[in-house]
DNA sequence: CGAAGTTGACTGACTGTTCAGTCTATGGAG
DNA sequence: CTCCATAGACTGAACAGTCAGTCAACTTCG
């Protein structure tokens, strides 16, 4: 982070600090009143500057809040690899991703960043450019998911798969059920969706589906679709 | 539709209508351009009238656009069930849930009908009162699947399963596979959604997947077919 | 000094909503 | 049957608030 030299001699610092404040608020403030509701002049008033800096910075409102967007998405696959690089057990990689995905609040970021994934949604279906970083964004997302896997292959933690289809239906399935997750479906409760990309990844990967932490003592309908 | 009886004894006939061309237009606008960025201007231009008439019939623009939205929802399911009504074939069926949401033009609605979905989740995240709007929604889109299992469990077409454990872990299938096609995206091509998804189906249900995924040989009726 | 950073005041366009009526048709009174 | 009163559908014009972006001045710092 510190490293940025844009050519400038004297003090990229303090200038680059002040733009990722903005960026930072904006990110925060489209998660928590989605894209259209986030004015300049709340974002100004959350870094502390003034609308006009503001502008100054970005040049336009369109383009704070693109690039407020690709901001927190490079946040959260940093906090993933960090994530990645202190789990090596394969198993518990995979449960990190379910709880990072799945569990409100288990990120230690914003808690509002689901808001932040509808908003990339609706904006990429519209606007092509959004639209490409989306789409680099979601394979690097999958990518990581088949590393992992094929990282666990390689360690003989689990029989070969093919990586690539279980990184892409499994991601799918992560994506459905954060939604309903976020969205507060009374059905789909975190511990529910957990259970379920649990099942899909045990059963796709041929991992123990013993549990290393507590087991419900007598719940034996657990609803396993082993068919 | 010619049933309501308001006490007004004119032609309620006619107001009807109109509500109903609007609500159309307004759904196909935020569909298209989304629902923050759908004028009343706009909508009472598609909808040929003046912008004082769509306040005149909604009040406020908030409530016409949800009013939209749940419109189009109505409509989505009112197709579903129709679709049910004329395919027996639990197979068929599932091939039907499949295509009907992972595959662009299958539906002879408006194309665009994704949009409707990341807006109805942007917004349902930040108003609790379209927030339980949805979540009936997907109450019925889950109970509408499970239904197609329990039928074909009573019909002997498949063994026993958890049909309302099936649906949750699906339907949150659908909804992230649908999420990559309608996105574009370039590795998640509709062929291979529906792959995924019927992949899934058959080893949760335990369908037979001999049959590779083909239209029976000749259908003499078909209701309604696009492609 | 000069360039970059910073700001408050201002503006111009946009747009949801209001309002004061116009138009049409129904239905009862004469 | 005619005529007017009434209601509801409908509209154009104005209103009022919002907000992104401009500008000229001021500050800070090298």
């Amino acid at each position: 982070m510190a490293g940025n030299q844009g050519g400038v001699t004297t003090s990229p610092n303090i200038v680059d600090q002040r733009r990722e404040t903005m960026l930072a608020s904006a990110a925060e403030l489209i998660a928590e009143r989605g894209f259209s509701d986030t004015r300049i002049t709340d974002v100004a008033k959350r870094a502390g500057a003034s609308p006009s800096l503001v502008i100054y910075y970005f040049g336009t409102k369109d383009k704070l809040l693109t690039e407020a967007l690709r901001y927190s998405e490079d946040a959260f696959y940093l906090a993933c690899a960090d994530m990645l690089a202190s789990t090596p057990d394969i198993r518990q990689r995979i449960e990190r991703f379910v709880t990072l995905t799945c569990v409100p609040g288990a990120v230690d970021e914003q808690a509002g960043a689901w808001g932040l994934w509808f908003d990339l949604w609706a904006q990429a279906f519209r606007h092509p450019l959004v639209a490409k970083d989306r789409i680099d964004l979601d394979r690097r997302w999958r990518s990581t998911i088949a590393s992992v896997v094929v990282d666990g292959v390689a360690a003989n933690e689990i029989s070969k798969v093919d990586a690539e289809a279980f990184a892409l239906a499994w991601a799918a399935l992560l994506d459905g059920l954060a939604i309903q997750v976020a969205l507060e479906d009374p059905v789909v409760t975190p511990e529910r969706a957990v259970d379920i990309a649990m099942s899909f990844a045990e059963q796709a990967l041929g991992l123990p589906p013993a549990h290393p932490r507590r087991q419900p003592p007598e719940k034996s309908s657990h609803p396993r679709n082993g068919s």
